[in-house]
DNA sequence: TCAGTTATTGACCGATCATTCCAAAACAAA
DNA sequence: TTTGTTTTGGAATGATCGGTCAATAACTGA
């Protein structure tokens, strides 16, 4: 029909989400953007409508690749206390290699533009709704199967558990060592279930 | 000698406070700050060098103003576990009465200026390290006192502790509600501290 | 009252911001 | 090869950014 599009629309977004992570939505300027993507501002405007629409479908990417990630481990049925674990080894890992600290590219959004955005911070927002709710789930079937203490609620260990995640990628990004956030939230889970840690 | 000082320095700090408490820093404008400190640009370069030097104030400000209640209250020499619980209780509280869910200042300034701004990041992420090395303190001492389990090093207590303040307002800052935040933060310190709910 | 000093004011600066627009280029279908 | 359609490249736009500066105002000490 006509000229077909020049740049992989995918490896762009990955391109603009490692600036738009690093450095936040207000602090990333176009020209940043297309240096990275590689393409123009043309380019650019044609494919994904302004800035915000760009944003939009780099935290829609973030979710379907990463945070899914964490889902899936969280929805382990025969083992949800090795899922709530794997969790955070792999957090943990995640910040080991990325060498940025760069945190949690939602929670970053979320915190920087809830003043500022709503819109675009609502949207974050709700992808975080989904995390917590799946923590909350996993810490229901880890208490039927008495893998976790019955001296909390499900709704208590699951947002406990979340604003702990949540308190972790901050830390990270304030450049506090990764031994040091393992020691800050291992004795939490061995609290929370007990014979997590003798198997 | 000359020409006095017309504004108030100290409330013209307190307003640039609240623009960037609400906005962060690169989002606030230097004409917002103008309007909120009602003074004019020429007054505050010459009062403050510039942007980032009144930032920089409003930082140590913050600090003087806002944690070292923190930092008091850690300090509670004969009931660490109260002092412990106070702050959390403090921390629930000012979350209940900024309606703009502006979560702590040091925070959002760590997390918004790491990757761009180090020399002001760091500057607050020190301050934050203070209050970590408080809370460790004080778990070391209500350990000495037996308010505080010993399955966990005071190392690890003060971090988790941390951690949880600081997931706490980001949390706050997504528009979580104060019910919800108290829930995932008291069941943690009852495990931590078992007699500290029955006094 | 006057000289000296500092604060205030607002116009002004160059740089940069996100966005628009259009001619040129590249392809598909006829 | 021609026609139609879409992308590409980059100049241009107006707004806004942080920061400067010189004229003016306000005060103190002599």
């Amino acid at each position: 029909m006509a000229r077909p599009l020049q740049f992989d629309r995918q490896k762009a977004i990955d391109a603009a989400m490692g600036i738009f992570w690093e450095q936040g939505y207000s602090a990333s300027s176009l020209q940043q953007l297309l240096d990275a993507m590689q393409i123009n501002r043309g380019s650019l405007y044609a494919a994904f409508s302004d800035k915000a629409g760009l944003f939009k479908e780099v935290i829609d990417n973030y979710q379907s690749r990463i945070q899914s990630i964490v889902i899936r481990l969280l929805s382990n049925e025969l083992d949800p206390a090795k899922g709530i674990k794997d969790v955070f080894e792999l957090t943990l890992l995640a910040l080991t290699e990325d060498a940025l600290a760069l945190g949690c590219l939602l929670v970053n959004t979320v915190n920087e533009l809830s003043p500022i955005d709503s819109e675009i911070a609502s949207h974050a927002a709700k992808k975080l709704d989904v995390v917590e709710q799946a923590f909350i789930a996993a810490c229901e079937r880890a208490q039927t199967l008495k893998q976790m203490t019955k001296e909390i609620t499900p709704e208590s260990a699951g947002k406990m558990l979340m604003t702990s995640m949540i308190g972790l990628r901050v830390q990270s990004r304030r450049g506090v060592e990764i031994s040091d956030l393992r020691q800050s939230i291992t004795p939490l889970l061995n609290m929370l279930m007990p014979t997590l840690d003798k198997r």
